[in-house]
DNA sequence: CACGGGTA
DNA sequence: TACCCGTGG
């Protein structure tokens, strides 16, 4: 889930504006979308895209659409695909999958009783991206021209380290922890865009792409990332889920910004037994993750238009029509985007 | 979520 | 052109 920072980011997030990334690399966590994508493309019922075997598509249908109109938008999209997690993430990843046992249990209760709006929210719920999916969407990727990166480790780390290394322009990711991890510019909804349904409610919100700047964070709330990186450790991450009993973001925020780390925090504003986890190792984590440097150029490719139908349209029984359509317009945009790199700088005369 | 045909 | 809505796989 990473840590939940909305609170802390309230006054620096702003909306993007697609031209201030036109031509430019952005980071995507890929295994973040790829999961929005499986969890949003289904049936009412929840039932996701199949192919005639049975084999889920959504996740594919979710890459090839959005990753065209994002290049069509003039954004390069460098996929960063997730490798080992650290032994740290034990405890989320098992709390993760208590969870989706849950959600399994109230879909087959929502199913008994017909509830289609509770069934598709469950479905939702217990949606699981297998390594097949993950491994599938990067062959896609691949075959569109795509750049694609795996990471030793977390996906969102190296994304952010791609960013802070200058090789992309800004990281996207729906998970706060990007910052932590030393990305410079946070693009949250680049993959989700239009409607979304309130939870219980029948009232539907537009998500518009946002954009919390770093720096202009760090410098709005007065800490460094490093300081940042321990109210996090105190609300709670991946590597210490449950934080410590009764801290929020706020209450965190306040003991950092007043005692600059967590080993100076007074302990009669709190109780040294209640850290029960390895704090130093934790700020590693976010402070030296395992990353590594690209191997390839980060460049958009040409299309291989052949086995993209190959894959979409023989195997996963994609519509070749859309498939071709989406592929021009790929192609087309492609060119475009190429264009740009070579007109910089020429623009300004005319 | 995204497409594309229909409708105003 | 903007939106609605059924369907995609």
């Amino acid at each position: 889930m990473g840590v939940d920072l909305t609170d802390l980011v309230l006054d620096v997030k702003r909306e993007l504006n697609f031209a201030e990334i036109k031509g430019k690399k952005v980071s995507i966590d890929a295994y973040n979308a790829i999961y929005q994508f499986l969890a949003a493309i289904r049936q009412p019922d929840g039932t996701p895209l199949m192919n005639r075997e049975g084999k889920v598509t959504s996740h594919l249908n979710g890459i090839f659409y959005r990753t065209v109109n994002l290049i069509e938008e003039g954004v390069i999209p460098v996929y960063v695909f997730d490798g080992k997690p650290p032994e740290m993430k034990a405890e989320e990843l098992e709390k993760r999958r208590r969870f989706k046992e849950e959600a399994e249990k109230k879909l087959e209760k929502a199913k008994q009783i017909g509830r289609i709006e509770e069934m598709r929210k469950y479905s939702q719920m217990s949606s699981r991206l297998t390594g097949e999916m993950a491994h599938q969407s990067k062959e896609l990727l691949e075959l569109m021209g795509v750049p694609t990166v795996q990471a030793p480790s977390e996906g969102e780390a190296e994304a952010a380290y791609l960013n802070y290394s200058g090789y992309t322009f800004a990281a996207a990711s729906q998970d706060y922890d990007s910052i932590l991890f030393g990305a410079t510019r946070l693009i949250r909804n680049l993959t989700i865009t239009g409607k979304r349904k309130l939870p219980n409610k029948d009232i539907y919100v537009e998500i518009k792409p946002e954009v919390i700047e770093a720096d202009t964070l760090f410098k709005k709330l007065g800490i460094t990332r490093e300081e940042l990186i321990d109210v996090a450790i105190l609300i709670g991450t991946d590597y210490n889920p449950e934080g410590i009993k009764g801290i929020g973001p706020k209450t965190a925020y306040k003991l950092i910004k007043t005692y600059k780390s967590i080993e100076n925090i007074n302990k009669k504003d709190l109780d040294p037994s209640q850290i029960y986890f390895d704090y130093k190792k934790i700020r590693d984590l976010f402070l030296k993750p395992q990353v590594s440097s690209p191997s390839s150029s980060l460049e958009l490719g040409s299309p291989d238009a052949e086995k993209v139908i190959g894959m979409l349209v023989k195997e996963f029984d994609f519509n070749e029509e859309r498939v071709k359509n989406t592929l021009n317009r790929l192609e087309k945009a492609i060119k475009e985007l190429k264009g740009i790199g070579r007109q910089t700088g020429l623009d300004q005369w005319f």
